[in-house]
DNA sequence: TTGTAGGCGTTATCAA
DNA sequence: TTGATAACGCCTACAA
């Protein structure tokens, strides 16, 4: 079914179908009802590949996701369904790639292939060979994450550094002397991803500024190593009255480990970080924490990449998002721990 | 950068380069490598919606997703992920669209626009319009979840009624004589989501083969809501032993309920259910599951939508999972609960 | 108010 | 071995 058939059935000429459809010029009436009746009955709609060739644009936008194999996040998933949705609002498709690993013909073809009018990348390392890819393929392009080189590129992000340096500072009012940062996996960090690296930067600030002494580990994203991360930490230092983290899949593992240590949350021991709300509140208790705008973030990032598309020629734009910490119940007053406490 | 210029720098025709690129007939050496000479200086790349415009098909699959404001659980996220890869190992590329409340232009634009070569729907309903919608569209299609005539179409689907009824038949091998179904939200039963009410059917099928009393319950996807649904079931019902569940977002909250009633897991009470492998690992005892294949479904999706987009006629086939319960650590044999058990 | 014709970038048929 | 040309379905400038 397509348009010249229609005009065919209508008895008129292919472009009349097309006004009357756009309402680009005027259609007589009579003309516009016939063909309305026509298309009605044959439930004709206009081939979008088609007119995507014509208007030199596809209305899809391109979403580059890690692969599969690596679990997402929660609060990766959040930006996905976010990104999604905002793209609906404004009448855009969205075609996931994911990206990294062996898919990467997927993303070659996304970028190179002309499928989409614009591409948002998720999970960006410091250094990332898709962004210098992007780069030169001239496609619009935003990340949600940025790079080392922050002005090559338009983006939205987190602002761990800042949101961890908070939660070092609300620990450190509360009288806490001593206090780990729990950061994601050995190999995010060597691989130089952002979050990761920021995280360190403001937890070692923040312990400077206030004159606290900061431990900091690696673990991997899973509770179980959450468990034996925290296991350690507890046995090693008995100093320790408080942990931050921006490592929300370890959290589970990490209460049960203080739990198991006869240690009360947050009687004798807080812990504090960033997770996505709805989450933070279903723990027990809920947790202090800053929320993550996954939806606000990733409706930030389609309106950007909307208005590069519109004008590639603009000035690269940043937004750093750093809500503040929510106040729940897992951090209180510092308390010395006895030495039956430890494990 | 289109095949006209390649062809104009290498002084051919542009048949001559589409030829050499796809092989479809012999090209002198010497041509070819002059023609590559110039399509690797100017780094030029088929534009993929010509392509698809000529071809009569865009190599995308629609993977029509529940809208992001119901957040998504993670066995559906499972499915996303398994899809998405499974379609990058064909080399095909995989266009979202949230359908459902606000975004059904998006559906309609992913059916009717001949954007893609098939579809792939998830969460079905007993009764789902886009079902029918997708039958009069003639698009191939292929649902992860099934309708109440489940041989208008094809599909894959976890045989929730087998598992659940598996379940219920393990608890009374251990000697448990009452048990608690904890279903997914009232609403979605009432909206005839398929999997609640198939495990409605497998437990009280069981129960009446094992001559087990059964409790019903319906519960949001939520940890709070999981807790007060077990409060109230402990209190209730003194002499309730187990609990079977298909509400993996439910269970933390679950967990907790009976704990606070001061009942240790497995050995004053029993719970087993449906849930990721992943997840069912992580908890505390591990938890005894039937492991929900989300890969497997979703790559055996795509498999058959392949396969119906290259024979459309063929006669619809279906699957039905049900994999084996995993033993764990949170079933064990009936043990009465003791007054002071109780909330 | 409507029709004709050309072109978006490809691929495939027919000729040479 | 290669080139010219038509066609996929749509939109739009130009002509009537």
């Amino acid at each position: 079914m397509n348009i010249g058939e229609i005009a065919r059935r209508s008895g008129v000429a292919r472009s009349t179908v097309s006004y009357a459809l756009s309402g680009k010029r005027p259609v007589a009436e009579e003309t516009r009802r016939r063909i309305q009746a026509v298309i009605d009955e044959l439930g004709y709609q206009p081939n979008a590949t088609a007119k995507a060739l014509k208007e030199g644009r596809t209305r899809t936008l391109g979403l580059v996701i890690p692969p599969a194999s690596r679990r997402l996040t929660d609060l990766q998933l959040g930006f996905v369904a976010s990104v999604v949705d905002a793209a609906a609002r404004a009448d855009l498709d969205v075609l996931l790639s994911p990206s990294g690993g062996e898919h990467d013909r997927s993303f070659e073809r996304v970028v190179s292939g002309r499928r989409v009018d614009g591409v948002i990348l998720m999970e960006i390392r410091l250094e990332d060979d898709r962004v210098a890819r992007l780069r030169r393929s001239r496609l619009p392009f935003v990340g949600i994450g940025h790079t080392s080189r922050p002005d090559e590129m338009s983006w939205v992000d987190v602002d761990y550094e800042t949101l961890i340096s908070g939660c070092v500072h609300h620990l450190a009012d509360l009288g806490h002397r001593r206090i780990a940062l729990v950061n994601r996996s050995a190999e995010l960090v060597a691989a130089g991803y952002g979050p990761a690296h920021r995280a360190q930067a403001g937890f070692t600030r923040a312990a400077a500024e206030r004159g606290v002494e900061g431990v900091e580990v690696c673990c991997a994203d899973d509770a179980r190593a959450g468990q034996s991360c925290v296991e350690r930490l507890l046995a090693d230092d008995p100093g320790l009255t408080a942990i931050a983290t921006i490592n929300e899949a370890a959290m589970p593992g990490m209460f049960r480990a203080i739990e198991r240590a006869g240690l009360a949350v947050p009687g004798d021991f807080s812990i504090t970080g960033v997770a996505a709300r709805l989450w933070a509140e279903s723990l027990h208790p809920p947790l202090t924490a800053a929320d993550m705008p996954a939806d606000e973030l990733g409706a930030h990032a389609v309106e950007m990449l909307i208005q590069r598309i519109a004008e590639p020629a603009t000035p690269h734009r940043h937004l750093l998002v750093a809500p503040p910490i929510s106040l729940r119940g897992t951090t209180g007053p510092a308390r010395p721990r006895k030495p039956g406490d430890q494990v």
